[in-house]
DNA sequence: TAGTGGTCTAGACCACGAA
DNA sequence: TCGTGGTCTAGACCACTAA
């Protein structure tokens, strides 16, 4: 079982591109280029370049050429309470951008009082189909989307607040739900990753070999009292993310 | 620009496995039954099912057939300490199994005198080339290989200790820094997600379609003296990963 | 208009698994 | 042995981009 032409071809390639001979932006060689060079046929050169499409390290685009992506990421603090200086942050083995660039709100709806999805009503401590108020948003970084977003939160504790309202006014959400007396005090983030369904790689336009993550943030009031899920979608190619956390 | 012939085959397949009606371990549709029912050529019936494969639903055996795959993580907690009961812990939109059965290590090797790499050596406060001790190694679930882990320690803290041997020990290695003065105090968990290299999915055996997800953890002693870095890949359709931290 | 990637066909041969 | 997926070919037509 020999390697096959086509993957021998990719690992050429590859090797171009992680020793950095073929940089982000640079073109990969076309698939007429590689049916000449390798004397194969169109269809093997295309297998070939598909490989490293799926892998995430190229992109192509009909009547440009393909060429290799960059990984341009911006940093996510999940525990930004924590991050105090000292513990030496912002020194990580990636590059990243400062996430000093504001993320953008797009695609706002709500639904003040939606019957409850099995799995949100166990997380909240409701019954099935008990109502729920469904805030639905994707973000945008320099009119690019990053994320989607989802939340939920009970309907019979935010009814009448600005959380019911496409905006939530200063302090968004969290800032509404401690005027309710019921301020966020613990937050548990679960996050999982995997290839995204095309209704997601259409709304993030995502490239293919692109993965998503998922983080689900469940926060919580005092005496455990749950208040908000919270289900993100994030376009793996453009995020880091960080824990901070004692021993 | 209607779509193609085989993005609807593989809508049309994708819609009977999210609805459940191809359960995970089914059987999906031959290539020769698409070819005989849909009326395509080998190729197409082929393409449709690569873009299932490829979105991580299906997994293609030679000789067997192809199979909706299955999604059973199992659970890493990265803010273990905190996890006290009263913030609906194990209250998950996932199903995840409990993470009860050990991790065997597999592959291990260590490096107690070796130049540090740039990136590292910057994380820990050392000069490039600076010596560090690098223990490699695989972690296996049920003999299933599901993580890689690389750790960078400064040489001259650990020289002497355990933490140059293959065994580190009861306790592993932070009760031996612990015994050196060094007890980590404070970690930083930094993550992204992308498609695996070549030789990442050979070691950890994935399917195609299947990302990993990078964990890189900084641990810091007391003063902010960073001890370790540690780089893990993980098999992103065999973990969940949970943090959790006060508001 | 020339070159690029995207889709499709009809046919071939191979490697592997299960019956 | 037969059905399965895996690879490859030679050729065709199309859609898009850039010069």
């Amino acid at each position: 079982m020999p390697t096959p032409p086509y993957r021998q071809i990719a690992a050429e390639l590859r090797h171009r591109i992680t020793t950095g001979e073929l940089a982000p932006g640079d073109r990969v060689p076309s698939e007429n280029a590689i049916v000449s060079e390798y004397g194969v046929a169109a269809e093997t050169a295309r297998k070939a370049l598909g490989v490293l499409a799926a892998e995430g390290l190229t992109e192509a685009r009909r009547g440009s050429g393909t060429r290799v992506r960059a990984f341009r990421p911006i940093l996510r603090r999940g525990t930004k309470r924590l991050a105090q200086s000292g513990w030496g942050e912002g020194r990580s083995i990636w590059e990243f951008d400062l996430d000093g660039r504001p993320l953008r709100a797009d695609r706002v709806t709500v639904e003040p009082d939606a019957p409850s999805p099995a799995h949100v009503a166990v997380a909240l401590g409701l019954a099935v189909g008990d109502p729920v108020c469904i805030r639905d948003r994707r973000y945008l970084v320099d009119d690019e989307p990053v994320m989607l977003a989802t939340s939920y939160l009970p309907t019979a504790l935010v009814v009448g607040s600005p959380i019911t309202q496409p905006d939530t006014g200063p302090g968004g959400t969290y800032a509404r739900l401690a005027e309710l007396g019921c301020a966020p005090v613990h937050f548990r983030e679960v996050v999982r990753s995997r290839m995204p369904l095309p209704e997601e790689a259409e709304a993030l336009a995502l490239g293919v070999g692109t993965p998503v993550v998922l983080i689900v943030r469940y926060a919580y009031a005092a005496e455990g009292l749950p208040v908000e899920v919270n289900e993100m979608v994030l376009d793996a190619s453009r995020y880091l993310m960080e824990w901070e956390f004692p021993a």
